[in-house]
RNA sequence: GGCCCCAUCGUCUAGCCAGGUCAGGACGCCAGGUUUUCAUCCUGGAAACCGGGGUUCGAAUCCCCGUGGGGUCACCA
């Protein structure tokens, strides 16, 4: 064991699904609590990432391996935990103190949390009680009904003690309670302040399940306990938690660490963020498009119809990708992957999650996870729960992207594309690809946006289809105006020798001056001959990586169906 | 419902702790302007201290009450 820490944060994900926005704020400022830390003092910090897996039933390793993922791709690393090294040289994990294991599945195995549990028990802090689930439910149900607070009534300790063990011992199934003590309990909470809590408010909960695992109380309390946490910062939702875990650290002469408790983040409606939401909006969609029957073949007509009818239905992610696509609509985001799906950088998501609930104090809100380590303090945190603004966190990301080189931009939009959008590697070559994304990088977005800006390149000529308004407005318009022009420059972008943006740019502005007419006269038409629609990526960009070839050829495609339209 | 937490522009927030500012910034919105489409960009504008009592010469700031919002009441975490 080395010198005693300063500073020991955790992040302690259960792995029963992907990592949430608020998760990924919570990481955040755990990691840069310990970062400043080591600022100031070298090796005085540490950031812990614990997986709480005590729930069997709903954990598993896949969670946990794409939880890891998840905030490697945020660039949150964890100098304590399970070890992840991935391609892009992201290294996070180890026990150099040797404080593990750091999965509480691991500790169980060791027999660790029994030693916790045998302690209470023998020092008579902790019981066995034998009610069973059912049992307890319905005294729950008897206590709403009479309008009393429930509180497990001790039962149990009226059977003397031996025989309360000999029971255990024997096998009966039983849980442990931890018998509270008849006093109030205070904590001092950095965000917070002073709470107290009156012993009537607290009663004997569970530290150890029928079957033999800890609750998440004990699990936490001696882990923290066993790690050297120092300061516990979690959601606002473990306020409530806090009491019975001072009062087992208390009974087990325990250091009680420092807590903070982070305000919640909620939807622009006030309703929690959750991930039931992308169900909503999909749910939503096929009523307004007064879908009858599944719209997706992944989803099966009866699946269908029970989501639909039942709220609570959740489907799996690529069915909703699915009905998402087919109806045209954007889903919300609510895991961090949902964001890299949608195209966000992850240090413009670090940012804007800073700002949720936090501010430096002095008007600057672009800043680096670096910043906000040498920034941070607990005492500026807001106690206010945070809206989660979208349109915010777009804008962030635009600027982001707008300040990004383009070689940066060139490099992220591939690997993006690699993960989310096959086609446009499959159906450019490098060069089209370096091409594409410096004309689009000034104007999208979200990688995903420029994925889709990039579209009208991915098709053959033939399966352009043709706004019916841009080539009412941009070529027939004015005796085919714009037709004209299409005529008129078919001819000249043919004699081009070479074919590159600035040849093109030339070209069009050459053409545009000889015809006394602005750029947008020239450029538009084009625009609709070659993407069909009035928008696409600068005018020379847009034919550049098309190639001279297809140039041509959509033109002239163009051309016979205005001709046929017009006929 | 009990208990706990919270309350500044539509949203994120600064200011509060150590009362005196035309209550500041950002996103969004509105109106102009730049631009070969789109997206940017530039200029300007509207926009807030939840209500009521106190304390004080003076309250967004300190205290109390009310109202509103949230969290939590599991052998989930």
């Amino acid at each position: 064991m080395t010198t005693p820490k300063a500073i020991v944060t955790r992040f302690a994900p259960s792995p029963t699904g992907r990592l949430h926005v608020g998760g990924a704020r919570t990481a955040l400022f755990c990691w840069a609590l310990a970062r400043q830390a080591n600022l100031s003092n070298p090796g005085s910090g540490a950031f812990i990432l614990r997986i709480e897996d005590t729930d069997r039933l709903r954990s598993s390793d896949a969670s946990t391996r794409r939880i890891l993922d998840d905030l490697a791709w945020l660039g949150i690393t964890w100098d304590e935990g399970p070890e992840l090294r991935t391609s892009s040289g992201f290294a996070g994990g180890g026990d150099p103190r040797g404080v593990g294991p750091f999965e509480q599945s691991a500790r169980f195995e060791m027999g660790e949390y029994d030693k916790v549990v045998n302690t209470l028990l023998d020092s008579g802090r902790a019981y066995h009680a034998f009610e069973t689930p059912e049992e307890l439910a319905a005294m729950r149900d008897a206590a709403m009904k009479a309008k009393w607070q429930f509180r497990y009534d001790r039962s149990a300790l009226s059977i003397p003690e031996a025989e309360r063990r000999r029971r255990a011992e024997s096998g009966e199934p039983h849980v442990v309670r931890f018998l509270m003590a008849d006093e109030a309990i205070e904590f001092d909470d950095e965000i917070r302040g002073h709470v107290t809590i009156q012993p009537s408010e607290l009663d004997d909960f569970v530290i150890r399940k029928a079957d033999g695992w800890p609750t998440y109380h004990l699990a936490v309390v001696a882990d923290d306990e066993a790690m050297g946490v120092t300061h516990v910062i979690r959601g606002e939702e473990h306020l409530a938690n806090t009491p019975r875990h001072v009062a087992l650290q208390k009974a087990l002469g325990y250091r009680i660490p420092t807590f903070a408790h982070l305000s919640l983040i909620f939807n622009p409606d006030g309703s929690k963020m959750s991930k039931r939401d992308r169900d909503k909006a999909a749910r939503q969609a096929c009523e307004s498009a007064g879908l009858g029957s599944s719209p997706v073949e992944i989803l099966p007509e009866s699946d269908f119809e029970r989501w639909m009818k039942d709220k609570r239905q959740a489907l799996a992610p690529d069915q909703l990708e699915a009905i998402a696509d087919k109806l045209d609509i954007e889903l919300p985001e609510i895991d961090v992957c949902d964001f890299e799906a949608a195209g966000f950088l992850p240090e413009t998501l670090c940012n804007f999650l800073s700002l949720l609930g936090w501010s430096p104090g002095d008007d600057i809100e672009k800043f680096d996870n670096e910043f906000l380590a040498q920034r941070i303090a607990l005492g500026r945190m807001v106690k206010t729960a945070a809206k989660f603004d979208r349109k915010k966190l777009l804008s962030f990301n635009t600027d982001s992207i707008t300040a990004m080189s383009d070689g940066e931009f060139h490099r992220r939009w591939r690997t993006w594309c690699e993960l989310h959008d096959h086609a446009v590697l499959k159906r450019l070559d490098a060069g089209q690809v370096e091409l594409l994304a410096a004309a689009l990088r000034p104007r999208c977005k979200t990688l995903r946006e420029a994925a889709v800006s990039a579209r009208f390149a991915l098709v053959g000529a033939e399966a352009i289809r043709f706004d019916e308004k841009a080539v009412q407005k941009t070529l027939l318009k004015d005796d085919g105006e714009g037709l004209g022009v299409l005529r008129g420059i078919r001819g000249r972008i043919e004699a081009m020798t070479e074919f590159t943006c600035d040849a093109i740019n030339e070209l069009v502005k050459a053409y545009s001056e000889s015809a006394g007419v602005g750029m947008g006269k020239v450029a538009q038409p084009l625009r609709v001959a070659l993407t069909g629609s009035t928008v696409s990526p600068p005018i020379d960009a847009t034919l550049a990586v098309l190639g001279k070839v297809q140039v041509l050829t959509r033109i002239d495609r163009c051309l016979k169906e205005c001709a046929v339209q017009a006929s």
